[in-house]
RNA sequence: GCGCUCGUAGCUCAAUCGGAUAGAGCAACGGCCUUCUAAGCCGUAGGUUGCAGGUUCGAUUCCUGCCGAGCGCGCCA
């Protein structure tokens, strides 16, 4: 919609320059936008504004000139007008903005689609939590915000691919191994003490009965020196077991991969050394000593010389470590082993999602990449920050270590699915989010799931209501005369369905899947106003029929917008 | 000490890559159910957008400096 009010302003503007009243070619971009205020119409330009330095004219003489040149016969387009510093205001006739309706029950579930991705290749690569333990609340933000900005740029037109990174080597793996096999021997009645950073949660000690159950004693001969390596056997046991429950909380919350990307794989297949060759070639590697980290104590710091990455050519502020002192690779060389793979599987856009507390980590995998690949802005982190875990404004204590920590699964088990989804989602990434276990199942505004969810089901129960009264069950489909929407609340709820596909546009091209929940807020309350003043089922039924297939189209964008969080739309509440 | 993310109504949060008079919900107060779901609606009240400068037609938004919060800061992941 917004399109017919974007090409009669660039026609303005193409016809000032033939007039040469403005400068020929390229001039700074002005915007055409939906303005907060109705009253300053359906749509609004700043060019005036924007371009009056190169007309030589003040905004508001400018925004004349325009308007002189504006064809004065118009199909869509009822008025314009100058106002304020020297913005244009349009508005679309009402015979344009009723069309809406049956454009939106055509498209059906493709209303909102775009193509503005132009079919750009996207990985998404979300969660990635290691596999030593449950998913906690945390990592559950990760996961829903990655496939909400998953989901939100494949309708609009990027092929988009999701990715969960499963950190299967590395030292945190290990002490998993050693971690199960010493409650393993505590179950055959030893003495044991677990080991600092060792992992002592309950799930540890179900992991080790299961591997009892299955493997009998056969472990117990196994040395408990923790400096050598734990069996291969027991680690994988151990993991299978922590993925599979991974897997099942993802299934929980609807969410899905395309990949799974196993970090042994790069280690297998060379590609770490194959990374740090392609660095060394280009004289980016280099033994260093680097200086002792300020402002944060470390005991057992020594000065040592370490194979070293130049990321600070790439905007890093210290150059970092590709090799432990034992010569194995550090988890960076890794993940830029990683994150070049993704790179020459070709896709255009690489977007990880992380928590917050790996931002400093940022800088130097873009360094990285950007050393390897030569592109610039081939990576783009989405952080997401800490979820604190409330209960009736009580924080709720977390601790991996102390075991007391509240997994993802007995969440979603207290408050369901959508409920987590939802408020997940409601809320902008960049900011920590309370989630209150008592708010999300509380059934009152509040709590924005039930009362988006509520508008679908009221509607749909208008719906029951006219077949019980035996009318035709086809009215309301968008075919039949709507002239009869005459009313302000009619217009403008019909203009904020019409809003619905550069809301998200907006959010894509932001990655803000939180525009979605608080428009669906915006739309849900929009219809119980409209509701509360309406009857639907008018005796006149040409009316009631057109307002039948304005509230159709109002479920039909509340159900796209659910859908597209992966939040159900119940017929009835 | 440095870096990142933040600071908006009493509380929880929005504010369209710089737009016009900064908006919702909750909490407070007052109204609306013999009619399609009251899990709803309407109204009242609530603000120096942390502070101070700067950039310009215009700043919650961008820049600089302070104040305050969270996260991070060789060989953990």
């Amino acid at each position: 919609m917004r399109r017919i009010i974007e090409n009669l302003v660039a026609g303005i503007i193409e016809k000032l320059q033939s007039d040469a009243l403005l400068p020929a070619g390229e001039l700074p971009e002005y915007k055409v936008e939906r303005p907060r205020d109705e009253s300053h119409g359906d749509f609004s330009t700043n060019a005036a504004l924007v371009l009056s330095r190169f007309a030589k004219m003040k905004p508001r003489d400018l925004a004349e000139k325009m308007l002189a040149a504006l064809p004065s016969e118009q199909k869509e387009v009822d008025s314009w007008e100058v106002a304020g510093p020297g913005f244009i205001n349009f508005r679309i006739t009402p015979q344009r903005i009723r069309q809406l309706i049956p454009d939106i029950l055509e498209a059906n579930s493709d209303y909102g689609r775009s193509t503005i991705g132009n079919g750009q290749r996207i990985l998404v690569e979300f969660v990635s939590a290691n596999p030593t333990g449950p998913m906690h609340v945390g990592h559950g933000r990760g996961a829903v915000m990655g496939d909400a900005i998953a989901t939100i740029l494949q309708v609009t037109g990027h092929a988009v691919e999701r990715e969960y990174y499963i950190n299967d080597a590395g030292t945190q793996i290990g002490v998993l191994g050693w971690s199960v096999m010493l409650r393993y021997r505590e179950l055959f009645g030893y003495e044991i003490s677990m080991p600092d950073g060792s992992y002592p949660a309950q799930y540890v000690i179900d992991i080790a009965q299961s591997l009892k159950d299955k493997d009998g004693e056969r472990w117990l001969e196994i040395t408990t020196d923790l400096s050598a390596a734990p069996p291969l056997e027991v680690v994988n046991f151990a993991m299978e077991r922590i993925m599979g429950w991974i897997r099942h909380d993802l299934e929980k919350i609807n969410i899905h991969f395309d990949n799974w990307f196993s970090e042994r794989t790069l280690h297998a297949k060379g590609k770490i050394d194959e990374t740090i060759e392609q660095l060394t070639k280009k004289d980016l590697i280099y033994e260093g000593v680097l200086e002792p980290p300020k402002g944060k104590l470390l005991d057992d710091w020594e000065a040592r010389p370490q194979l070293l990455f130049k990321a600070t050519q790439f905007g890093d502020s210290v150059d970092r470590a590709l090799k432990k002192s034992d010569n194995s690779a550090t988890y960076f060389a890794a993940d830029i082993a990683y994150h070049f793979d993704k790179a020459e599987r070709g896709f255009d856009l690489l977007i990880d999602v992380w928590g917050a507390d790996h931002g400093g980590y940022v800088k130097r995998v873009q360094a990285a990449l950007t050393a390897l690949t030569g592109k610039k802005k081939l990576l783009d982190v989405e952080l997401v920050q800490m979820v604190n875990l409330v209960r009736g404004g009580e924080p709720v204590k977390m601790s991996k270590r102390d075991g007391t920590f509240v997994t993802l699964a007995e969440v979603v088990d207290e408050v369901g699915s959508d409920a987590v989804r939802f408020l997940f989602l409601t809320r902008s990434g960049g900011a920590a989010l309370d989630f209150d276990l008592e708010l999300a199942v509380s059934k009152s505004n509040d709590n924005p799931v039930f009362y988006v969810q509520y508008a679908h089901a009221r509607i749909n129960a208008v719906y029951r209501q006219l077949a019980e009264k035996g009318l035709e069950a086809g009215l309301g489909d968008g075919s039949g005369d709507l002239s009869g929407l005459t009313q302000d609340s009619e217009l403008s709820l019909i203009r904020l369905l019409g809003a619905y596909p550069e809301m998200l546009e907006g959010a894509a091209l932001n990655r803000e899947p939180h525009r979605v929940p608080y428009y669906l807020i915006d739309l849900a309350s929009a219809f119980h106003t409209y509701y509360n003043s309406t009857r639907i089922l008018d005796d006149d039924v040409v009316l009631m029929a057109a307002r039948l297939s304005l509230i159709s189209a109002v479920r039909q964008v509340l159900a796209n917008g659910l859908g597209l969080l992966g939040v159900s739309a119940p017929e009835k509440m």
